[in-house]
DNA sequence: GTGAAAGCGCTAACAT
DNA sequence: ATGTTAGCGCTTTCAC
């Protein structure tokens, strides 16, 4: 029955036969092969399979080569989730915006998801629509998925809901939302709106212009206050007169811009400069200006915020403070992974500046 | 030392002050509520806590109401990940695409997600930016993170690596890419290039256009071989000869278009009409035109691919072949959904048609 | 350098 | 209607 011949002949080939069988039940039965696939197959432990492939030290490295080859070659793939399970960490993150249709944030997905991938991290992407509701289910359910930290973008979250959210969070990052009080799990991005307009009104001022408008999004948003705030301290640092009625909210859209434009022409036929909430809105100023026969610039200069990229496509190109999204987006994954990397030395509180881009539509 | 009238007197005050010092002491050592605390806390099995969380059957209103009650009260939160390991399901999707930067990436992305979110899925979003290694490993990391199913959009990867995937994932719905034989597990759901590139041949003929040329973005993409036959056909079905000199391909982005187009035009001079790979090429188009001094529509006609949001903004206003963008993203998760929810008759084989939309970039 | 045992939080299958 | 047992696939801790 068993003699030594037989053993000695080819055993390599048996001992390949008979695991391939037993892969073939598992496949059969649509089970995974596992690290006690690769530890039967090797002769050793499960421990010893575990050491090799997370390239742990505690092994010589004959073994580890030998049991890499297995591995690879019974189609051994770790699972993410069992070792979520065991070690708490799940390498997942979470990424949640109001829209990814909306080309700021989807450039800001593009450079978050960059370099999760480069640090090895997978990213769940939420959209709340503006709606609280819908990211409260979001967060929820990132808190149920283990994620390992989350960036929140432009929250409407009200403050006590999203502090919370950020205790339960192993780590969060935020941008464009700031936070009453320091947290150790927890660092802010905003971009600094006050200091944007305040050099876009500068340079108005500088090319002589004297009565300047101010499209400004929707009054609830916190961008679109600061952008007011900054346009109010531009006037003053170039010694102009702050006149409310100068100011008008609308949809950050283009027909809210549109609208909004057409009513502020109106009653202020001499207006020689807007600065647009956003370049959405910027264009619904182009349209209403052609509407009512005022060319961009030589009648009116108009500056928009954020540059997305068809603002240099359209006619005229569009001159904006530009921010850089994707950069943005790699900054705030790059913080979250400091923090998550327990990096003591990472800045809870970073401030990102806009650039005024100077093209067509102003001269 | 134990009275009975001390354990009478105020027994649930007692019972919840002692949770409360375990739950103290779990939250310091940063432990999650299991079900095991609730299970105690309420003085029942996990088994039973487990049927009142799933909404399964087999126990009493009251009990489960009971159990409800104190879950919340104590804060517990189902582990995804426990989960995930105990049943075999995650819950979790993937969703790979090129780059979500791309305004028509981000609008599938949007779609997409909307529904795996009403259907309480989370997404893995990743980019590939193109390239075949990252688009691999990306697809491994999924493989790992135990995802339900996955939608590849426009997969570059050779068929032979794509099939394997396909049979390693649960499930996957490909968009804008087809496989050789039908799979259980795979659908397929393709926009209807060809007849959409045929369509706008046949317009710039019907208009009186006779030499046409196709700025076709990269040569390995699927659309982009499809955008090319329709072009074909549509030459031929008009009675013209198929010049391959009037064909060029190109980068997918504005910066291609705009390339490609000035290389092609100074061969040609007298081009008076350009079928665009998609929208971002056809601005890159309008550039180059400008540039050259040649006008649109007047001296050149020009026709896009996909209808994204700033096609009708941009100055002249673009002509394009619309795809329902959202509503593609809607209908993969919708068929990934079913498939997976083992829905038997499902189509594995879908086409979408675009739709060619006359702006003021055509006479 | 390697292995055995216990456990992460949950649920399927089988009791009762 | 509720409980018990035995995993899911991996890592941690401790032992050798």
């Amino acid at each position: 029955l068993y003699s030594p011949a037989n053993v000695s002949a080819k055993p390599t080939n048996l001992h390949a036969d008979q695991s391939r069988i037993i892969l073939d039940q598992k496949s059969m039965m649509n089970k995974r092969v596992t690290i006690a696939d690769v530890a039967e197959e090797a002769g050793v432990s499960m421990m010893t399979v575990s050491r090799a492939i997370n390239h742990k030290e505690g092994i010589s490295d004959e073994t580890r080569q030998r049991i890499l080859e297995i591995a690879e070659r019974i189609g051994y793939r770790p699972s993410g989730v069992a070792r979520a399970l065991a070690t708490n960490r799940s390498c997942s993150l979470g990424l949640v915006i109001p829209d990814v249709a909306n080309p700021f944030f989807s450039q800001i997905v593009r450079g978050a998801e960059d370099l999760a991938y480069d640090s090895g991290y997978n990213l769940f992407l939420v959209n709340t629509a503006e709606d609280t509701e819908r990211e409260e289910a979001a967060l929820e359910s990132l808190l149920e998925k283990h994620v390992d930290g989350a960036i929140l973008c432009s929250s409407r979250l009200p403050a006590e809901s999203l502090n919370n959210y950020i205790d339960n969070f192993p780590f969060t990052v935020l941008i464009n939302r700031e936070i009453s009080s320091t947290k150790r799990n927890c660092a802010t991005i905003n971009v600094d709106d006050i200091l944007g307009a305040q050099q876009a009104i500068s340079f108005f001022a500088a090319q002589g212009n004297t009565l300047i408008g101010l499209i400004a999004g929707p009054e609830g948003s916190t961008s679109s206050q600061r952008r007011r705030i900054g346009y109010q301290k531009g006037l003053k640092e170039n010694n102009f007169v702050y006149q409310p009625e100068l100011v008008i909210n609308c949809e950050p859209q283009i027909e809210g811009g549109y609208q909004a434009t057409k009513q502020l022409l109106s009653a202020h036929k001499n207006l020689s400069a807007v600065l647009a909430f956003n370049d959405l809105v910027a264009f619904g100023v182009f349209q209403a200006c052609e509407e009512l026969g005022k060319r961009v610039p030589e009648d009116i200069a108009v500056i928009g915020f954020d540059d997305i990229p068809l603002a240099s496509v359209v006619k005229p190109r569009l001159s904006t403070l530009r921010t850089d999204k994707r950069g943005l987006g790699r900054l705030a994954m790059k913080t979250l992974i400091q923090l998550i990397e327990d990096d003591e030395k990472v800045e809870r509180n970073l401030t990102i500046q806009p650039t005024l881009i100077l093209r067509e539509s102003t001269i």
